[in-house]
DNA sequence: AAATAAATGTTATGATATAAAACAATTATG
DNA sequence: CATAATTGTTTTATATCATAACATTTATTT
């Protein structure tokens, strides 16, 4: 059944040097078939996407989860937000000050402890969120195509979560 | 049936402001949800494994790919490995001198093509992959373990290559 | 063949992301 | 009250990544 199949390899595309020396190269692994690789392939494909939907708004994924935060539960301190996405709270500042500058959120001192910042959406901010979230809807659903559907999605989503923290 | 649920929050971690204003919270991504981000973060989880893994050894992932790729198929040139990983062959140069001044990959000048470097491995270098791939063996079963098994690998693996490429 | 264009490796540069250390102000704890 | 610890901040270092320009060499056009 077939067994000249590596014997003679007459495709001059796969028969080109086969491992000169020793090198076992059945041990190998195919890049198409290492997770971390593969991973970051899909996250940079998947990122390129997202910037491209928001060249217009000017937003960067950190940006946009950090609004998203913000507006899911406004008032939380600066190290919260930062800590929940894995942001240094030193990276957070210039973060922060961009989205303050841009007129979207805002920090206000609690009186309650003068060291804290809680965080909140501007008038502005809340307009610009619905932009936001259109454009990310669009977006997602390109990815949720990508995959096949939602059940995709969902098991990706399952997979993935099992891949996070637990370190 | 339990209409009290968003009613009445008395649960102090969830109840604290409400989308004070407008902004319909029921809109907003939870970000547990989002594909970009979960990948993002499962990225991040796969690639901390994988540098710790290698700490010893002082392989960033990058490496580790293109040594795997110039031990798959020796001779290629520099800049067909670089495009096969992403990088830009402008910082491939400094990725593979570190490569070559550790001794464990080396250029040669084409005879063919004076302008093309075929990629090659050194004697050191054969030796040091198969450290490398013991080393990288753990980690990937480390990660098929989080996963849950190889059919999950398998089918993470699936659903990644949908993601990639196709821009 | 001569002129022009393209490929290859390289250098230099800027933008961005990320981590760590130190600091002032404030709050918490001994 | 003295000492920790927390919070936001600034500064700095490093890694990653993209772009432009260049010399050398090869390919293509005229």
């Amino acid at each position: 059944m077939a067994l000249e199949d590596e014997a003679m390899a007459a495709n001059p595309e796969t028969s080109v040097p086969l491992a000169s020396n020793s090198e076992d190269i059945s041990q190998l692994p195919e890049m198409s078939s290492i997770v971390g690789y593969v991973l970051r392939r899909a996250q940079l494909s998947v990122f390129q996407d997202f910037i491209e939907s928001f060249t217009e708004l000017k937003l960067r994924p950190a940006e946009f989860s950090v609004l998203n935060l913000i507006a899911q539960r406004p008032g939380q301190k600066q190290s919260e937000i930062a800590e929940q996405l894995g942001i240094k709270r030193a990276n957070f500042v210039a973060l922060m000050d961009g989205l303050e500058r841009r007129g979207v959120a805002e920090r206000r001192k609690s009186p309650e402890d003068k060291r804290s910042h809680s965080l909140h959406l501007t008038v502005e901010g809340e307009r610009f969120i619905s932009e936001m979230l259109s454009v990310w809807n669009a977006h997602e659903q390109r990815i949720i195509r990508r995959l096949g559907g939602e059940a995709e999605r969902d098991k990706l989503i399952e997979l993935l979560g099992r891949l996070s923290g637990q370190d």
